[in-house]
DNA sequence: TTGGAATGTCAACAAAGCTGACGTATTGTA
DNA sequence: TACAATACGTCAGCTTTGTTGACATTCCAA
């Protein structure tokens, strides 16, 4: 739709026409099937989602969590997570701590057999992501990153960059 | 947990670390729900859901693709597509037309309503995509692309290069 | 001590995926 | 020309994961 731009636009600005945007959308599409499809098969044999797996992983990056910072940086409502979180108690792969200093609040850690099932999904993942990263180089996964960072809303931003730089 | 790396490793594979994949897989995880954000308010002013989206974008971009095909872009069941499509149809966003050909298939088209309503989730997604990449800059672009297409399936890579250089 | 915040639970519902089975029209082939 | 395969649509039923709304419990803090 926009092409045929006119010469003096130069090739500085071609990443921003409607097909070069197209493109990265459906970049975005078919490439996040990818990502998730590594981990959904390990969950499927478990008969866990990929809402379980969310929430293995954000507890395993911030072990103690309370249930409602879970929520704000899961995104969805305490009753859509409290069932997921019911299942991996029951199944003694979360423990919930009621909190020292607030007794309302629960804190929520992996068991060792949480660590176990966070280990073999994050593994899963992580492979494809390397090889993406290696097939693309240091420079592209730079690029990468930023483009991702850009793409964020403001609040999940917050919340992105707050876990950031924690060493595991 | 691969912190500490030899230092005969030097900078070069520093992203491949542990921690910058993890890092990726957040990214990943937060700006997808930035990307569909957008659409999804409209979508739901509409009582359409993602999957009508799709269908939508991939009619548009794919005129007259036979139900079938539309099945592998997609990769859901016939089933699952078959609902979408019949209120696409019902509702006069998409036209169903019996093939030329072979009459048992159906080539799909979206309507002048269709592509209204195209348009409007286009526009609102590829806004904020040309935020983010005018915020990164051509280079980043460029590596955000190459890994998205290094993060697909096979078969799906497949699919995102038939449609690649399509113009609108 | 009372109001409000944090948490949890019950019920009901919707979107969107799945499997399996079946019907119909059409086409290709033996 | 029969018969098998293909393309499509549909019915029924199930699952996951999201949503609202209503309500109880617990506990901190004014």
């Amino acid at each position: 739709m926009n092409d045929g731009l006119p010469p003096q636009m130069g090739q500085s600005l071609l990443f921003l026409t409607d097909e070069q945007l197209r493109k990265g959308i459906e970049a975005m599409f078919f490439a996040y099937r990818g990502f998730t499809a590594d981990p959904d098969r390990i969950l499927a044999q478990k008969s866990y989602g990929r809402a379980h797996h969310r929430a293995i992983h954000f507890i395993h990056r911030n072990p103690g969590t309370t249930v409602n910072n879970l929520l704000s940086i899961l995104g969805v409502t305490k009753q859509s997570l409290n069932r997921v979180l019911r299942t991996l108690i029951e199944d003694g792969l979360v423990a919930s701590a009621v909190g020292q200093r607030d007794r309302r609040e629960r804190h929520l850690h992996l068991t060792e057999a949480g660590a176990v099932l966070e280990r073999e999904l994050s593994d899963a993942q992580r492979d494809r992501m390397r090889v993406a990263y290696r097939a693309a180089g240091p420079a592209a996964v730079a690029g990468f990153r930023q483009v991702l960072e850009a793409m964020m809303d403001d609040e999940t931003r917050h919340h992105y960059e707050a876990m950031k730089d924690r060493p595991e």
